[in-house]
DNA sequence: GATACGTGGAT
DNA sequence: TATCCAAGTAT
């Protein structure tokens, strides 16, 4: 017979033990101190499915850049795609930019304190909604992200695989109810998973919740949440041209609007194949090139691996006179100037690899 | 429900 | 090196 948990796990608990080891992040407000929503947002929002530590640098450039939701939804779309440039997942800067203006225009420019009206907004979804409910304005929310699905698979043993298991999850997070402070239960939670509950060898014995953690007391609380088999990650294949001027220029262009790095800036690029041809000859890998001229393969690749998919990159270079006018669409843009383009980092791979060719 | 959508760090 | 993972959302 399993040992079973005696006790339910007790809210004041944990609020105790946040109030112990509460973390100073840039976008946390002080203890007792009124959070700002504008802020509370834009943190959350950067934080989807990206770490405290990527996301600090760019919530302090977003705030100095954009003080308040006003200056954000002023500022044009590229002024966000390239402060958003290495962060990863673009639809969340496109979708910043939409709700900082619709917050402007619809609400007054202050940010709804309801989940409802917030989940209406583009870019919040059911955790970011509660999320700022709770943090900002202290509704009462059920928040869980991925450190809550842990955190409650384990206090309960949730059995049933990820995703299914999500609405069961959120059925045992909503019992567990503070008399208050849902704020600051909603952060304790996520801290507690980020801290203590770890995906590996979670610190039990630092958890102020270890007693009533039926996991624990079955003693197999790392396999907690239990997930559905994964499936393979193909590799697609193609060419990136790198178009070098003689004064350092190289030759860039904008993606389309939406899908993957959307709105963002680019190498040109062919298309991206599981089924390449990898032993076509510079010619033919040529033929998609934006303009002519002496195209030169190479060696190796640029490599770069996305969520559903690995990519490798041929990189053709062609060395090209000052006067080369650009084509449509593309623009000549300075070496130096290229921090401050809307690069993602597969495209810097690109630039870093083809420049480094002889 | 399944899939598209980035990136860099940890193990 | 391979895999997993991180404060998810939109379609």
């Amino acid at each position: 017979m399993r040992p079973a948990a005696e006790s339910r796990p007790d809210p004041d608990l944990l609020l105790a033990w946040y109030d112990r080891h509460r973390r100073r992040l840039p976008w946390r407000a002080e203890a007792g101190v009124a959070a700002d929503p504008y802020r509370v947002w834009l943190s959350e929002i950067m934080l989807q499915q990206t770490t405290v530590k990527a996301a600090g640098p760019y919530f302090l450039r977003f705030l100095q850049r954009f003080p308040d939701v006003c200056a954000l939804a002023a500022a044009p779309l590229e002024e966000a795609l390239k402060l958003w440039a290495g962060l990863g997942y673009y639809s969340r800067a496109r979708n910043l930019h939409a709700c900082a203006i619709k917050v402007v225009e619809k609400h007054g420019e202050l940010f709804p304190d309801t989940e409802d009206e917030l989940l209406k907004l583009p870019g919040i979804g059911a955790y970011t909604a509660a999320a700022i409910a709770a943090i900002a304005f202290g509704r009462k929310a059920t928040v869980v992200d991925g450190n809550v699905e842990r955190v409650v698979s384990r206090l309960f043993a949730v059995t049933e695989p990820m995703p299914a298991a999500k609405p069961l999850i959120k059925r045992l997070a909503a019992s567990l109810s503070p008399s208050g402070r849902w704020g600051d239960f909603a952060q304790a939670m996520m801290d507690l998973g980020a801290t203590i509950c770890t995906p590996r060898r979670p610190a039990c014995a630092l958890c102020p919740w270890s007693e009533p953690c039926v996991a624990r007391a079955q003693g197999d609380q790392e396999t907690y949440p239990r997930k559905a088999p994964k499936t393979l990650r193909p590799t697609r294949r193609g060419v990136a041209f790198l178009a070098e001027r003689a004064d350092g220029f190289v030759l860039l262009r904008d993606r389309p609007p939406r899908g993957l790095l959307g709105g963002m800036t680019e190498t040109p690029t062919g298309a991206w194949s599981e089924h390449f041809d990898v032993s076509a000859s510079a010619t033919e890998l040529s033929a998609g090139a934006p303009l002519s001229a002496g195209w030169r393969r190479t060696p190796g690749f640029a490599a770069h691996v996305f969520t559903h998919f690995a990519l490798e990159l041929i990189v053709m270079k062609a060395r090209v006179p000052v006067g080369t006018p650009a084509p449509e669409g593309a623009r000549w843009v300075a070496i130096a100037a290229l921090d401050s383009e809307a690069l993602p980092s597969v495209f810097r791979k690109v630039l870093a690899h083809g420049r480094n060719a002889a």
